[in-house]
DNA sequence: TCGATAACTGACTACCAGTCAGTCACTGAC
DNA sequence: GTCAGTGACTGACTGGTAGTCAGTTATCGA
C-alpha cells in the first residue's frame, strides 16, 4: 500500500521533472524548437518514456502552458486591488497580462500556435481540456471587471460583457504577437516603429471605447 | 534571340503554374498541411524542379500570398470611394480586409504564421522582401485615411498615424486569427459566443478610439 | 524463490524539406 | 548534318524529427 503511494509520488515528481525540462526548452527554442529528444536528453530519460507521462508532444506543451497560466492568473487577479473603476480594473488586467508575456513569451508563443494552427495541433487530449478551463478563468476576470465597471458607470452600459471581453482579449493577442517579435518585426514591417508603444497605444484605444465618456 | 524570348514565356508560365497549384495546396490543406510533393505532382513536375524556380517552401509560400496582396490591395482601394470621412475610411477598408481574409483564409494563416513564428520562417528570400513591400502599400492606405480622418475633424488630432495604423491592424489581425478559426474556436475557447460578431464589434471599438468625438 | 507488474529503453517507422549528380531535349556554330 | 554547349528537369537520396513497440530491467508480494 505504502509502495503504490511511493509510486504515485515518484511519477508525479518525475512528470513535474519533464515538465520542467520542456519549459525550459520552449522558452529557449520556441515551441516549435522544442524537441522531444532535447527533454529526453534533459531529464535523463529515454523519448519513449516520455510518452508513458505525455500522450505526445502537444499535451506536453499544453501542461507547460497550464502551469504557467496557474501563475499568470493570480498575477492579474493582484492587478484589481486598488483599482477605482471597472475600467481602471480592466486596464491594469491587460497591462499585467502584458508584462507576463514579456517575461513568458514562450508560452505566449504556444498559445498562437493553438488559436492560429489549431488544425494541426492535436488538442483532443485532457491536457488541452484542462488548459481551456485556464483560459476561461482568465476571460472570467475580464468579465467580472466589465459587469463591475458597467455596475459603477464607468463602463458604457451598451456593452456586452462576454462578447467584449473576447474581443478586448483577441485584439490583445494580435498586437502582443507583434510586439513580442519586435526585435524581428523591425526588420520584417516595412515601417519604421518603435513596438514599446504598440501595447500602451492598444490599451488606450481599448480604454476609450470602453468608457462611458462620450459615448453616443 | 526570339528563341531566349519564348524561354522566358515558358518559364515565366510554369512559375505560375506551381503558384496556381501551391495556392490550391494551402487553400486546402493550410500553409503546414501543404507538401512540396504535392504541388510537384499537381504541376506534373517532380520535386526537384520546384527549387528551380523557389529557393525553398516559405519563398513559394511568400510568392503566393504576394500575388493575393496584388488582389487585396485594389480591393481595399475601392473601399475608398464614396466614405464620407477618414474616419469612415478606416472603417471600410479594415472591414473590405475582413472580408477578404474569409475569402482567403490560406493567406491569412501565412501571414499569421510569418508573424508569429516567425524566427523559423526564411524571409532572407527575395521572394520575402517583396511580400514585405506589399504589405507596407496596404498599411499606407490605413496611415493615409487616418491622416485625412484628421484634416476633416473626423479623427482626434492627437492621434500618431503611424503608429496608430500599426495599432489597427496587429489588433485586427488578432480577431481575424480567432474569427477565421471560428468552428475550432466554439469548442476551443471555453465560453459561448457567437464568432460572427466579433470583427463588427471590435471595428466599432476601433471607431470609438479614434472618433474626435468625446475626445478627453 | 519466483511469477507478476510497472517503468523504462532504444532501435525502428513514417514523413517531409531540401539536395545533387546525372539525363534529356533543344540550339546554333561549324 | 553533326555535335558540343546549355538550360530544364529528374528522382533517389540525406537529414532531421514525432511517435511506436517489442523487449529488458527492477521491484514487489506471495
Amino acid at each position: 500500500m505504502a509502495v503504490a503511494a511511493r509510486r504515485e509520488r515518484e511519477r508525479t515528481a518525475r512528470r513535474e521533472a519533464i515538465l520542467d525540462a520542456a519549459q525550459e526548452l520552449v522558452a529557449a527554442q520556441g515551441y516549435h524548437g522544442m524537441r522531444m529528444d532535447s527533454v529526453a536528453e534533459a531529464v535523463e530519460l529515454s523519448k519513449g518514456t516520455l510518452y508513458l507521462y505525455f500522450e505526445n508532444k502537444d499535451a506536453l506543451c499544453a501542461a507547460v502552458a497550464t502551469r504557467l497560466l496557474d501563475t499568470l492568473i493570480p498575477f492579474m487577479e493582484s492587478a484589481l486591488e486598488n483599482t477605482s473603476t471597472g475600467l481602471d480594473a480592466v486596464h491594469k488586467l491587460f497591462q499585467k497580462y502584458s508584462d507576463f508575456t514579456q517575461e513568458n513569451p514562450h508560452h505566449f508563443r504556444f498559445a498562437l500556435a493553438w488559436l492560429s494552427e489549431g488544425e494541426r495541433m492535436d488538442d483532443s487530449t485532457e491536457a488541452f481540456q484542462i488548459y481551456r478551463g485556464r483560459v476561461g478563468d482568465m476571460l472570467s476576470l475580464v468579465v467580472a471587471s466589465l459587469k463591475r465597471g458597467q455596475a459603477d458607470g464607468s463602463i458604457r452600459a451598451d456593452v456586452d460583457p462576454l462578447p467584449q471581453a473576447l474581443q478586448l482579449w483577441t485584439s490583445f493577442l494580435g498586437v502582443v504577437m507583434v510586439g513580442l517579435n519586435r526585435e524581428a518585426m523591425a526588420q520584417r514591417v516595412p515601417v519604421p516603429m518603435d513596438f514599446e508603444q504598440l501595447v500602451p497605444l492598444h490599451l488606450d484605444a481599448m480604454v476609450r471605447a470602453l468608457s462611458s465618456e462620450g459615448a453616443s
